[in-house]
RNA sequence: GGCAGGUUACCCAAGCGGCCAAAGGGAGCUGACUGUAAAUCAGUUGCGCGAGCUACGGGGGUUCGAAUCCCUCACCUGCCA
């Protein structure tokens, strides 16, 4: 039903300001109408923070609306202003390559066929060829400087003691420029993002505004956040993202399936399409049978179909059940096995090989000293049993289906150890460092 | 172009000649308690088993000894033009 998708979109808390809405809103109840969201390469892949600006596309397309994305492959080559400070600029040639990457990235949330199919521009399409003076000429006298000012980013930079640059300063044109082209090319009247973008949203509409005499639409979602106060989506990579040679789809499995009891089922209504009687049925779960954790599991499922595919997260799900179940580990079956520590950081060690060593080259640690203070702490297990002492060693018993032995440290960060000998011949000749210094003796944990 | 201030570990920030691998806070990690959640308390956080090594923007000096003093370069910020 297409009238009333911005109750729903309210309801999923995905929508933090709009310009008139009484006027949006007969827009979406009286048509089809076109939208869009831009996506600057600022990074190789989207992350979290975009999958919201994704879902909300998602959701209008749904509702017979019709949406396209933009990629900024000219806006990334300027960067707009963050609050942290000036940016680094990249290249053209990586703006362009993580341009393409984003591109085929966003077209996997979107359908192509049909009335309301979705379409992909970049906007390097337009700005390539203008002119310093055309633009100056033609957009730049519809700006005022005191607006262009008083945008909260800018003025907050400008007060700040690294200032801003002329470049990010003028960001907010090129977004405005972006509005009003799409809106002359496609008739584009609805621009959507996130709420730290509302700035950038406004510069376009006041810009067709005045240059077209058309009152047009801006969205905006709100900051996800989290219920202890911290930073949503920061992880140990730095964030969620949702290409898989980024994030494995193990990982951003398991950062759904962690999300807090405080936090997961605003999270569902935001992050799923599940409907309004399932959510809430998920919520009652969470406060009856909180350790059983169902809307942490819907919610991490939802979302790594979402992005992975549905084979993908079987897969992660399979592993997950497998590496976190109370079973014994020694009763799994050898593909079950093979298949859980698919996703997991390796190392391939032979028989004997020391236990800080393998937990430093699977990467659960960053130096020998830090897997000695693990052990030594009492957060360091080989299949599941406490390690106690830093000579242990990963002896040939302690190899699961003949392979595998299974490191973590603390309660769930996992890895592997993987035989050499049963290793495939690349992935155990390639590393002398762990066959050449093999602890001699020391406890067999 | 001129003048002033700044650049310390993941971040903020103290230190201003030896007691500095560097206070404090944040963040992270581990343990206890738990439910792959939160809260709380405790421990811990450059590399190295160790001797020791590398580090306070880069380079060069002074000194028995430098994060600390001097020179120089780079970058950042502000003010003036």
């Amino acid at each position: 039903m297409a009238s009333k998708v911005l109750d729903e979109l309210k309801w999923r808390g995905l929508i933090a300001q709009t310009t008139d809405e009484t006027a949006l809103r007969a827009a979406l109840e009286g048509g089809s109408v076109t939208y869009y969201c831009g996506f600057d390469p600022t990074a190789p892949s989207l992350h979290h923070g975009n999958l919201v600006q994704l879902i909300l596309l998602r959701h209008l397309q749904r509702a017979g609306h019709r949406p396209i994305a933009l990629v900024g492959g000219a806006t990334g080559l300027i960067g707009d202003p963050r609050q942290s400070g000036e940016r680094v600029l990249n290249t053209k040639e990586t703006v362009a390559a993580w341009t393409e990457r984003i591109a085929a990235q966003v077209a996997r949330f979107l359908d192509f066929d049909g009335p309301n199919a979705a379409r992909v521009a970049n906007n390097l399409d337009w700005t390539a060829g203008l002119s310093a003076i055309d633009f100056l000429r033609d957009i730049g006298k519809h700006y005022r400087l005191g607006t262009m000012l008083a945008k909260d980013t800018v003025a907050r930079r400008l007060n700040s003691d690294e200032g801003i640059s002329f470049t990010e300063f003028s960001y907010q044109i090129l977004q405005g420029l972006d509005f009003r082209e799409l809106y002359l090319r496609y008739g584009v009247t609805l621009q959507t993002g996130g709420n730290d973008q509302w700035g950038n949203l406004l510069s376009g509409v006041e810009l067709i505004r005045k240059a077209e005499g058309v009152g047009v639409h801006a969205m905006t979602t709100p900051l996800i956040t989290k219920a202890d106060g911290t930073k949503f989506g920061k992880t140990e990579g730095g964030a969620v993202w949702l290409d898989a040679e980024l994030m494995s789809p193990y990982a951003f499995y398991q950062f759904w399936v962690n999300a807090a009891d405080a936090d997961v089922v605003p999270w569902l209504k935001v992050f799923s399409f599940r409907s309004r009687e399932e959510i809430e049925a998920l919520a009652d779960a969470v406060r009856e049978r909180p350790g059983a954790r169902a809307a942490q599991r819907a919610l991490a499922e939802d979302v790594t179909t979402l992005v992975h595919g549905a084979d993908a997260t079987a897969a992660v799900i399979a592993a997950s059940r497998a590496l976190f179940g109370s079973g014994d580990l020694g009763s799994l079956d050898a593909a079950t096995l093979a298949a859980a520590v698919a996703e997991l950081p390796r190392a391939a060690v032979a028989p004997g090989a020391s236990v800080v060593d393998a937990f430093v080259q699977a990467g659960l640690v960053p130096s020998r000293g830090a897997a000695r203070r693990a052990i030594a702490e009492g957060g360091a297990y080989v299949n599941n049993v406490k390690v106690t002492s830093e000579e242990a060693t990963v002896e040939a018993a302690d190899l699961l289906a003949g392979r595998f032995a299974l490191l973590r440290r603390g309660k769930r960060t996992l890895g592997v150890a993987e035989s050499a000998a049963g290793a495939s011949a690349g992935a155990s000749a390639s590393d002398p460092g762990v066959t050449a210094d093999l602890a001699t003796g020391g406890a067999v944990v």
